[in-house]
DNA sequence: CATCCGTGGCG
DNA sequence: TCGCCAAGGAT
């Protein structure tokens, strides 16, 4: 059948390419499923080179699930600190806790069992069952999404014809070492069949590829367009004590960077509020009231769906400890939870 | 089903 | 400089 030549190719061309990355197993072997559910969560919409250093010191700290579902919440986000998409700490350490205390450690061995625990939806249970597990799933990413697109011409775009990639993924998967397929699947896509600049030369499935045979291979695949970025205005507070501490406000546990620490700021408004804050109308949304003297220059910083651009001003304190607000030492503030944002407008401040 | 949720690398 | 988009999930 023509679907098992094309997985056995596929499979034929990972022995000899895989990569090899910290949290897969020697051939032949089924990898730790704690290793390959803090991967496949830290690897949610974020590259391997971003991941590789989290994972390692992840893997240092906690060395098993029951390690991480004993640590304090502070921490897990303050070493998730700079990864991004917040919520997935919080979920990990909630997925930690229920795996420890309700399932006696052990992760679930199927689809269903772990698409059921907090942070693991469709991917992320058809992963970890196939490669955690050899089960035969059907895993469908980004990648594997791509991949299908291009090698059966589908010109719909996206997310509209996902259910039908999805359908194309099913009719190729195989009952036989699922996880290498699963993982030859994406690697495909992560290495060859990339976003821009395929190289179909050195595809294994070259000469199966529609996409390739019609010319439309690298144009797949096709999206339907994205709404433009609003850019929101905020001006924060650089607060120092006498002793030198600064003062950093813990955000609130949901949302956008829901359950960081932050340097503590006035709403962050699009144009249609006012758009950029003077200091007089900023000045009520101060935690502490203060001398206020601007800082030079602006920090900019691009989310999912705004651009932000951040004024700072310092001020000294006498004391005092607003809502949710602790004061902390300048060396510490490497260690802190703190945001990609946050560290931008600590070295902007502090220069 | 659409929106919300970070960050960094790349062309 | 800037838009694109990545091994998605929750609501």
């Amino acid at each position: 059948m023509e679907a098992d030549r094309l997985s056995r190719t596929l499979l034929a061309w990972y022995d000899a390419e895989a990569r090899r990355l910290p949290w897969r197993s020697p051939p032949g072997v089924y990898a730790d499923p704690y290793h390959v559910w803090l991967s496949e969560v830290m690897l949610q919409q974020t590259t391997v080179a971003a991941v590789i250093p989290y994972f390692r010191k992840f893997l240092d700290r906690w060395p098993t699930v029951l390690d991480l579902a004993a640590a304090d919440s502070e921490e897990v986000m303050a070493a998730w600190a700079g990864l991004g998409y917040y919520a997935r700490a919080r979920n990990l350490l909630k997925c930690a806790q229920h795996v420890a205390s309700v399932l006696g450690g052990r992760f679930p061995d199927t689809e269903d069992g772990l698409r059921s625990l907090p942070g693991i939806g469709d991917y992320t249970a058809a992963a970890i069952a196939s490669i955690a597990f050899g089960r035969a799933t059907v895993v469908v990413d980004g990648n594997v999404e791509r991949v299908m697109a291009r090698l059966f011409a589908e010109q719909a775009p996206l997310p509209g014809v996902k259910p039908r990639l999805k359908q194309r993924a099913a009719q190729l998967a195989p009952q036989e070492r699922c996880g290498d397929y699963s993982q030859a699947l994406m690697d495909l896509g992560a290495t060859l069949c990339t976003p821009r600049n395929p190289a179909c030369g050195l595809c294994p499935w070259v000469r199966d590829c529609q996409g390739r045979l019609q010319g439309i291979a690298a144009d797949l695949p096709a999206r339907t367009p994205k709404a433009e970025k609003p850019t929101r205005h905020g001006l924060a507070f650089w607060i120092a004590r006498w002793d030198g501490s600064i003062l950093l406000r813990k955000r609130p546990p949901h949302g956008l960077l829901g359950g960081m620490l932050e340097v503590p700021s006035t709403p962050w408004r699009d144009s249609s509020e006012g758009g950029a804050w003077t200091l007089d109308e900023a000045s009520k949304h101060a935690p502490l009231s203060c001398s206020w003297h601007p800082v030079r220059g602006t920090v900019r910083h691009t989310f999912t769906h705004f651009h932000l651009e951040m004024t700072v001003v310092t001020g000294i304190a006498r004391g005092g400890e607003p809502p949710a607000s602790r004061w902390v030492s300048p060396e510490s503030l490497g260690e802190q939870a703190l945001p990609t944002i946050m560290r931008k407008i600590v070295r902007h401040a502090m220069l």
